[in-house]
RNA sequence: GGGUUGGUAGCUCAACGGUAGAGCAGCGUCCUUUUAAGUCGUUGGUUCCGGGUUCGAAUCCCGGCCAACCCA
């Protein structure tokens, strides 16, 4: 058992006499900062070092709560550590709260069981400050498990004060710059970024069960490939050269198709230089899954198996609400399945929609309020009026079906219609939230392909996966699931920078 | 990149051309089962930064920085 920090029975005021008295030009007890010091430099000169302390921790909170025996007070010991949240001083006893890991428990501490000095030394902790504490526990008049407290130990004192506790901290700029005092004091946040934890413990639980194996492949690329996005470029300075950083992970997965893996997933990192906004964030994560012997139609139940899993599991319903739209998402019974034409068709009110010119596309997207670029080929008016006008407007899971060939170089193209591809898109909350193909596997075919779509541009072309195809890949079903979108939905958040830890800002800013 | 809104005490917010305030936190009292505990007293400001207008600017104007939202 650790010694006990024992505060020096003197005040501060008395080291330094005259120290907050108002009158004195030196008064700093206006000065959280220099209070906390100098409580600091009292416990020093008394010999005693808080950051050198260290406490047990036996439980943490919500366990704690749980071993105490109805009926029985003082019947369970326990020793809980974490930071002071709560303050209620009575005098000769105080309630306090600390937070820990799992939440919050109240501590009851009083002078006639914790000795004088040792009283009078609590008196003088900090909210913010980091204690533990060895106590039985018992219930409140009011009904609350409380420890009471037998002996104490500070093992961290906080220099900085805590943000106001009823309104917690509300500047989003400091919110994201400094996280962890939101997680402190915002309890929402701590739930929902906890929430984030077990959703992506889940789905990892969800795979192995299906005996894919989980892999790690390069974020250092020479060609940065699998999708069409501006990439980060870095230096290697020994090798002098030029990288970039992945923006997808599928070639490096479909190599580990060729090499045998049948079920092979990885959950990782992805980087994209472009612009940051409420559903967009530098770096985003990502989970691939590829599946030998299986194809697009195989990934729509894998997907719904994860989500109605998920809800199940972890949510514990299968109705989230979508703060957007106002609606409920429903997850339970079939998933409404559409082919994208068929779904351009209805908007435009135009079944001859692809028949038509370009000239005539970009009427009808103007009409439709959509601003177009002159330089736009025909697919991406059209895929323009899918974006803003129809895949907002999916919020019930919906798998969009059968996209035009050009969107995606990388699925195999549909037998008996050549303009599209085995893919599917599925939408929830109208975001797209999960691409699956039928991969393409005939290495002729995928070379024509990347080479009408980089231009002639051979740099663009990762030639080593090529190489890899032409050893022989297995059919396969693949898809991305994009782990931040889907936490935005299943936690009900509004923004991407509000289910990650630390967002992306500008360096410098705020304080 | 463009537009809109915002930046005031450690935190949450007032004051909108005339002496910068409140609550919480802090500091000093009272109080041994509190629940945003209560009670009495009290300290604390480069009003984001730099210019300008004015007798006088947190407030109006210009420029910059940072953020949120919308648009591209």
């Amino acid at each position: 058992m650790p010694a006990q920090i024992a505060f020096a029975p003197c005040r501060v005021a008395w080291l330094i006499p005259g120290l907050f008295m108002s009158e004195n030009p030196s008064d700093i007890s206006h000065d959280q900062h220099a209070v906390r010091l100098a409580k600091l430099q009292e416990l020093r000169a008394a010999g005693q070092d808080p950051f050198r302390a260290e406490a047990p921790q036996t439980h943490f909170s919500a366990d704690a709560i749980k071993a105490y025996v109805d009926g029985q007070d003082y019947a369970v010991t326990v020793s809980v550590a974490g930071r002071l949240v709560t303050i209620r001083d009575m005098g000769k006893s105080q309630f306090v709260k600390i937070l820990d890991q799992q939440g919050q428990i109240q501590l009851y501490v009083k002078k006639d069981l914790v000795g004088d000095a040792a009283y009078a030394q609590f008196k003088k902790l900090d909210l913010g400050d980091i204690i533990g504490v060895t106590g039985s526990l018992f219930k409140t008049k009011s009904g609350e498990i409380t420890v009471r407290v037998d002996r104490y130990t500070l093992v961290s004192k906080a220099l900085r004060p805590l943000p106001e506790k009823w309104h917690g901290l509300s500047d989003p700029e400091q919110v994201y710059r400094q996280r962890y005092l939101d997680l402190i004091v915002n309890a929402e946040s701590r739930q929902r970024l906890q929430l984030r934890a077990r959703i992506v413990s889940h789905v990892r639980r969800f795979l192995e069960d299906r005996k894919f194996i989980e892999v790690e492949t390069p974020v250092l690329q020479n060609v940065a490939g699998g999708a069409a996005a501006r990439p980060f470029t870095t230096h290697h300075n020994a090798l002098d050269v030029d990288f970039f950083l992945r923006i997808s992970l599928e070639l490096y997965l479909k190599r580990m198709l060729v090499a045998g893996y049948d079920r092979v997933f990885e959950l990782g990192r992805n980087f994209r230089n472009e612009g940051i906004s409420r559903r967009h964030n530098p770096e985003f994560t990502m989970l691939e899954v590829y599946q030998a012997y299986s194809d697009y139609r195989g990934m729509m139940v894998l997907i719904k198996d994860l989500l109605t899993t998920l809800c199940r599991d972890v949510l514990g319903t299968s109705e989230i609400k979508h703060p957007a739209s106002g609606q409920v998402i429903n997850f339970a019974g079939e998933w409404r399945e559409a082919r994208y034409k068929d779904l351009v068709r209805e908007v435009t009110g135009d079944p001859q929609w692809f028949e038509r010119s370009k000239a005539e596309k970009v009427a009808g997207a103007e009409k439709l309020g959509l601003s177009v670029d002159p330089g736009w080929e025909d697919f991406e008016v059209t895929n323009e009026i899918f974006s803003k006008k129809i895949e907002p407007t999916l919020i019930q899971p919906t798998f969009v079906t059968h996209l035009p060939k050009e969107l995606c170089p990388l699925a195999k193209i549909t037998l008996n219609d050549p303009t599209t591809i085995d893919v599917f898109e599925l939408c929830i909350g109208g975001m797209e939230i999960a691409p699956a193909y039928s991969e393409q596997n005939d290495p002729a075919v995928q070379r024509q392909m990347f080479e009408a779509q980089s231009g002639g541009d051979q740099q663009a072309i990762d030639q080593d996966f090529l190489l890899a195809l032409e050893h022989g890949m297995p059919p396969a079903g693949g898809m991305g699931v994009g782990i931040d979108r889907l936490c935005i939905l299943l936690t009900g958040a509004e923004s991407i920078r509000d289910v990650i830890l630390f967002p992306q800002l500008r360096p410098g800013g705020g304080s």
